[in-house]
DNA sequence: TTTTTATGGTCAC
DNA sequence: TGACCCTAAAAAT
C-alpha cells in the first residue's frame, strides 16, 4: 500500500538490510525467473527511489572497481497491491505468490503483487525519469518545476496531485490530506492557484511525506503526538482528517466523496472552500 | 470460509 | 471511460 513515503522507506530499510552484500536472488513464483537469473549472486550497491519507483543497482560479484556499464538495474513498482516482506535469514520457504526473493546474510526480502519487476536498460530509465515530476522526498527536487507544471495545466488541483508528471510520489491519501491541510477546494483549476499557494501546497506535501517516511505510516491529524512510536499506535482509519472518513476530523462536518481521476476523492466542504 | 478492499498504472476504445 | 493486471489481509458471512 504504497505512496512515496513507503517507497523511500523501503529503499532505506532494504539498503540497510541487504546493501553491500552478494544476494541470492530467485523467483519463487516463477514470473520473474529471467530477472532473478540475471541478478543472482550480484552485489547490491545502492537503491534509488524516485516517486513510487525503486531502482536497485547491482554490480558483478567480486569486483572491487565497478564500471558503470557493468551495473544492472532492477526496477520495482509496487502498484496498488505490491508488498515487501522482511524476514531474518535463513527464512522459511515463501508462502503464497512471491515474485522475487532476495537473500542476504542477515535478512531476506520477499516481493509480491508488484506491477513492475524488470531489468531496466539505461535508455529506458532515461525515459522513465523524464516523465516523472519532482519528488518532494528527494533533495534534488525542484519545487518550481511543480509550480510551473500547475500553471501550465488546466486541470483540477486534485487531478494534478495524482499526476506523477506534475509531482512524483503523491497518492490518493496524501492528495486528500494535503488539500485538506491547505484548506484547498479540490476542483480549483491548477492554473488559477497562484505561485504562492502552489508553493505552500508543495511544502505541505513535502512535510507530510517526510513525516510519513519517519512514522512508516500516514498520520495527518493536526494534534497527533510528536513521537513516531506514539503516532504508530493510532489505528490507521483514525489517523487522517478526511480520507475515508464519514466526518471531518477538524470540523466534525460530513465528508464528501466523489470519483476524480479514477479514484475516490474525500474532502470537507466546510473546511475546503474556494 | 467467503468476499471485499486497497495508498497504482497502462492500454484499448 | 472502462477493462484489466497484480496479491494479501481485513471484513463479512
Amino acid at each position: 500500500m504504497p505512496e512515496g513515503h513507503t517507497i523511500h522507506a523501503a529503499a532505506l530499510d532494504q539498503m540497510r538490510d541487504l546493501g553491500g552484500e552478494a544476494l541470492q536472488i530467485s523467483s519463487p513464483q516463477g514470473r520473474a525467473a529471467d530477472v532473478a537469473e540475471h541478478l543472482d549472486g550480484r552485489v547490491l550497491r545502492r537503491i534509488d527511489a524516485y516517486g513510487k519507483h525503486l531502482l536497485y543497482r547491482f554490480a558483478p560479484a567480486g569486483q572491487a572497481r565497478v564500471r558503470r556499464a557493468d551495473l544492472l538495474t532492477l526496477h520495482i513498482h509496487l502498484g496498488l497491491f505490491g508488498k515487501f516482506f522482511r524476514h531474518a535469514s535463513p527464512a522459511a520457504p515463501p508462502t503464497g505468490q512471491k515474485r522475487l526473493r532476495m537473500v542476504g546474510e542477515r535478512f531476506t526480502v520477499d516481493v509480491s503483487g508488484v506491477t513492475v519487476c524488470d531489468l531496466l536498460p539505461p535508455p529506458v530509465e532515461e525515459k522513465l525519469l523524464a516523465r516523472l515530476g519532482p519528488d518532494p522526498l528527494r533533495s534534488d527536487a525542484d519545487p518550481q518545476a511543480f509550480v510551473a507544471a500547475l500553471a501550465r495545466r488546466r486541470i483540477s488541483i486534485a487531478e494534478a496531485l495524482m499526476d506523477q508528471q506534475v509531482i512524483a510520489g503523491v497518492g490518493n491519501v496524501y492528495r486528500a490530506e494535503a488539500l485538506h491541510a491547505e484548506r484547498l477546494e479540490p476542483h480549483v483549476p491548477s492554473n488559477e492557484l497562484g505561485d504562492e499557494r502552489a508553493l505552500a501546497l508543495w511544502n505541505r506535501v513535502a512535510e507530510q511525506l517526510r513525516q510519513g517516511l519517519k512514522d512508516r505510516t500516514i498520520v495527518t491529524l493536526p494534534d497527533a503526538p510528536r513521537t513516531s512510536t506514539a503516532r504508530r499506535k493510532i489505528p490507521r482509519r483514525e489517523a487522517k482528517c478526511v480520507y475515508k472518513r464519514d466526518r471531518c476530523y477538524t470540523c466534525g462536518g460530513p465528508v464528501f466523496q466523489e470519483p476524480l481521476a479514477g479514484r475516490t476523492l474525500w474532502w470537507c466542504p466546510h473546511d475546503q472552500v474556494r
